[in-house]
DNA sequence: CTGAAAGCGCTTACAG
DNA sequence: CTGAAAGCGCTTACAG
């Protein structure tokens, strides 16, 4: 019956009362060495420290989480849209770099926009009973995680905030940016600009679509909706777009775009049609190779790294008991003139 | 002292107990009804489904791992080199998927290349007790698994083989390939053509080298030394080599890269000089955008998906009882012709 | 079919 | 300073 035998397939790991064994003391000084608590006879110590690397002991994460007064497994969650996009990757690797540091290992999911999976992944994740949770959530009522908070698990929201819940969010001013970016366009000369955007239901999208709005306002133009899409998901979707905005009667002589792959498939249009020195065009996010693009692209670029810095930091200290009144920071952007959004219309 | 009232400040979550007296039944019933197994009363069923539902019991994923018998984590973990980089993220990406569908969670790290990083990660892994480990190592010895191995925990190495250890890998051929692309430029009349790769100390890039000589042999072509560079591990630093080696008195006519930032690098020097139209270049990897440069990008194109979907299937697989001999999958590569690869010489 | 007891690998609270 | 006992939230093995 000792654990020194073998009765699996599976040879199974050492245990802290092997290596109390081993050391020839009890188990509650095998745990006072393991977690660096003072009062241990040095000679003791020693004989634990040694038998611990002869036997390669490892501490099992979960049976420490599970007796632990505070419960802490020390894992967290990190939902995002899709891992595999530049704007989730880059933050989620910056948050990987804070919990590292901290010895703490995370769970990433990714959500699709999807309010089923985001459901599900939360579950999953409080099942694995994560000490906190940075989430790009899908969904747009974030009342059930009500619950969870309740029970201690801190929940900062990354790029779009909290609905009908009180949490930490950090994100771009979307609104902002936007007619920043379209107010670049109209000091241009232009006076025909298109909108471009993802997915309406997004709150981003939204505001995105809003910030071009109020700029046209303030410079006194019309919203043509035919050069507004708001639904476009797809490369192939904006390119399609574009093509048919650009062979109308009324070409816009620019164009807004509010999401990375529309930029995408509105470059793809316009340079199918020759345009490129012709059309304006200011995409909303940076990305690798924008530069190397004939014109350069001009971007609204979001700063990413500080997002996800800022958010993994507010994590933490609220694990580590913070309890001081809700934030919500807003991390500025910032304009990059390239080339693509200074050509003058036609 | 009943789990109803709150000593901490954080609320405490339900517990299978709390479930049982509100059923009223035993702690026993509770567990047979949460694992489905089948005799079970139905209407004692239903009063505990009722408590679960009404409770909002979600079963405490450590304690589980801990009582098991297999000692099921239900996570795994994926180490890669960065998370940040488009080849990293999707294949995480890919892993996430078919890991969901399983109800399992995944622990992500990135490895950066740094051994010490890898040993780190992979110890933090063990402690969590993953049920298997997906890893594109940076390290060139992986003896120290061999006791998790024994423990149970299935490796599948992704990217890089295994070194000094029996394990399951998934890959491109990457000398192939090489040779491929290099023969490629051959065949459009090239007789000088440079080689830029990364950090020489990885597998990969040596034998993306190596794919580059035996092409030269092949072809009866001598190698320069001068136009070899296999230490470039930025974008600037590629920038660097590829534009020194433009300005020399016998320039390459065209370039093999053996890595994406590289091949962004080269791309600029090449621009810079306004010889994007003289100069052919073909790259290791593909990426996004690459065919809306101009002229468009040819490069040979790993099948990430692929390679992901392998790896995945093979860890569960394993996990799931799989003892036959461990397997090296070569994914094949794609020579994607877009026009900067069809460049002839001047 | 149902339940009381034991125990996974640790930390806690308490004696000595 | 050290250790024996209890217990975290579950599943297992075993009675009834």
């Amino acid at each position: 019956m000792s654990s020194g035998q073998r009765p699996d397939p599976q040879m199974s790991r050492p245990t802290m009362k092997d290596v109390a064994a081993l050391a020839r003391v009890s188990l509650k000084t095998v745990s006072r060495v393991i977690n660096d608590e003072p009062t241990v006879n040095e000679e003791m110590a020693q004989r634990v420290q040694r038998a611990v690397k002869q036997l390669r002991f490892q501490p099992h994460a979960g049976a420490v989480a599970l007796r632990r007064r505070d419960r802490r497994s020390s894992t967290i969650g990190v939902l995002l849209e899709d891992l595999s996009n530049p704007f989730s990757a880059t933050i989620y690797r910056i948050i990987e770099e804070v919990a590292t540091e901290r010895g703490i290992s995370v769970l990433g999911g990714s959500l699709d926009e999807s309010t089923a999976r985001e459901h599900e992944l939360v579950t999953l994740m409080m099942r694995h009973r994560v000490d906190g949770v940075i989430i790009a959530p899908a969904s747009h009522d974030h009342q059930y995680l009500l619950r969870d908070q309740e029970a201690g698990v801190p929940f900062v929201f990354i790029d779009r905030g909290p609905v009908l819940l009180k949490a930490d969010s950090v994100r771009s001013d979307s609104h902002k940016a936007s007619a920043e970016a379209v107010t670049h366009l109209v000091n241009v000369g232009h006076r025909r600009i298109a909108y471009l955007g993802g997915d309406g239901s997004i709150a981003t999208s939204r505001e995105r679509h809003q910030g071009y709005m109020s700029a046209l306002k303030d410079a006194g133009l019309a919203v043509d909706e035919f050069i507004v899409a708001e639904d476009i998901v797809t490369i192939d979707g904006a390119y399609e777009r574009a093509t048919k905005m650009l062979a109308s009667e009324k070409p816009p002589t620019a164009f807004f775009t509010g999401q990375n792959l529309v930029t995408i498939g509105t470059v793809q249009a316009i340079r199918e049609m020759g345009k490129q020195r012709q059309i304006a065009l200011v995409g909303f996010d940076d990305f690798l190779l924008a530069d190397l693009l004939e014109p350069a692209l001009t971007v609204v670029a979001q700063d990413v790294v500080t997002i996800g810095k800022v958010a993994a930091r507010k994590l933490f200290a609220r694990i580590s008991g913070d309890v001081s009144p809700t934030t919500d920071e807003i991390i500025p952007t910032r304009l990059i003139v390239r080339g693509s959004g200074e050509i003058p219309p036609s």
